[in-house]
DNA sequence: CGGATGCTTGAAGCTGCTCAAGTGAAGTGG
DNA sequence: CCACTTCACTTGAGCAGCTTCAAGCATCCG
């Protein structure tokens, strides 16, 4: 199912509103952006949603057109590698950009899936591109978003052990939930055991292990999907191999 | 020890030559780019070295000044965790580019260790951003090369498996090494075992026993750092974990 | 209530790590 | 030229962590 991208302009001031908390606040409005440019940019963002749950933002393969920020919900993207297993590369919350993974070949090699309700803006990519010619240092902001982007990505893979990642993936999300107004440490996880062995590269049995050990270290409260940090300091010297 | 840039503007024919095999030729010659703007570019790119083995072209903590091509070498970037371990995040081999790291904040986040002798071509990142201001589809280049280098990435970590993740390196390594001048299955390996090892996040005794496994199959030889893909098909299905 | 789904828990086995000894090539000094 | 050292790599044995296979629970939904 391919949900469809009802898209409509946003009002100036209500867009500015909307977007205080958003990661694109930083490219909607760079420092000394001039009114006009404002406008024309502002003419460039575009709300699509909501999509239920189980439909795809994009899918692999399909022509990279725009980049996205997630309004609400939660987006998993992940691919299928050639033994058929799912390989989930990460999770975007409220807030957060993707959409970047195209930029070169301008294909996407990742499915973009809902976990939670969710609506999103949308750059289309060309559009950028073109007002980019005479406002250049939008160019330079995408590029330094991209590279902050990276960087979030190589944050995984340092941990061995999975206590360890296990540590680093709850403070990482719990304090990206934090962010745009959940309790400071207490939240309820938008995806899957499933999901997130997954994403941490580990097996869903050693997963929920792990979790129930944490538990019993009282560093952690864990029914289902609901979790509360109860230790985070030692979680996060967990999390950096420091315990 | 630090290596001191003795840079040189080049000719602009000899650049064109030397850059044939380059990654940043797609950047020093995208389609359409003028004369005038060609003079530009070329009065940008310097050439720096040669960097003594030990050596570091950048180091972490520095701040990003320019984006680096390497002409010949090789250079190993990584970075040192909480707990001193080295965690090795690559290789540049001739023709390939490194520097992104620092795009955003502008500071580099790992070390660039030279680990043989080498030079580079060197590309200010000030006078890209200055020189994009009226050429912007440079600004477009460089974005594809980035978002090129992240799915480059991106492409370890997936394999589960430490006989998987040595055959996909060891294909990798082949084919760019290929790509400048070596034999088609045959080549010296410019790093340690336990650069590798650290690379593939295994322990470099668990390297060493894989290799001889490899080479009792005959899928490879291997005498010290000199390799052989003997059976490069196998070897790729190995990789792909559809063995 | 019965079935499905998603999570937890248990037991056995394998992969890869650690510690430790052995090998071989290159360099050093007599 | 030949011991002697050194360094990088290889190989071995035992152990720990994680996976797999399998069963047991809880929650949700018909």
């Amino acid at each position: 199912m391919r949900a469809h991208a009802n898209t409509s302009p946003l009002v100036l001031g209500k867009l500015r509103d909307a977007c205080s908390f958003c990661s694109l606040h930083e490219l909607c409005w760079p420092m000394g952006l001039e009114a006009a440019d404002l406008e024309r940019l502002q003419s460039m963002v575009r709300q699509a949603g909501p999509f239920p749950v189980g439909s795809y933002l994009f899918r692999t393969g399909d022509q990279f057109t725009a980049i996205y920020a997630v309004r609400s919900g939660c987006i998993k993207s992940y691919s299928v590698d050639a033994g058929g297993h799912e390989l989930v590369h990460g999770f975007h919350l409220r807030g957060e950009l993707l959409g970047f993974d195209a930029v070169y070949p301008e294909q996407h090699h990742c499915n973009a899936l809902i976990l939670e309700p969710c609506s999103v803006c949308v750059i289309p990519y060309h559009d950028i591109d073109r007002l980019s010619a005479d406002f250049h240092s939008l160019h330079s902001q995408i590029l330094r978003l991209i590279s902050r982007e990276f960087a979030r990505q190589l944050m995984y893979g340092e941990g061995f052990g999975a206590t360890q990642r296990i540590a680093a993936f709850l403070v990482n999300i719990c304090s990206r939930l934090h962010q745009s107004g959940s309790p400071e440490y207490e939240f309820r996880l938008p995806m899957s055991r499933e999901d997130i062995a997954s994403y941490l590269a580990i097996s869903p049995e050693t997963l929920s292990r792990l979790l129930s050990k944490l538990r019993g270290q009282r560093l952690i409260e864990v029914n289902r999907r609901h979790v509360r940090l109860v230790d985070p300091e030692r979680l996060k010297l967990l999390a950096e191999g420091l315990d």
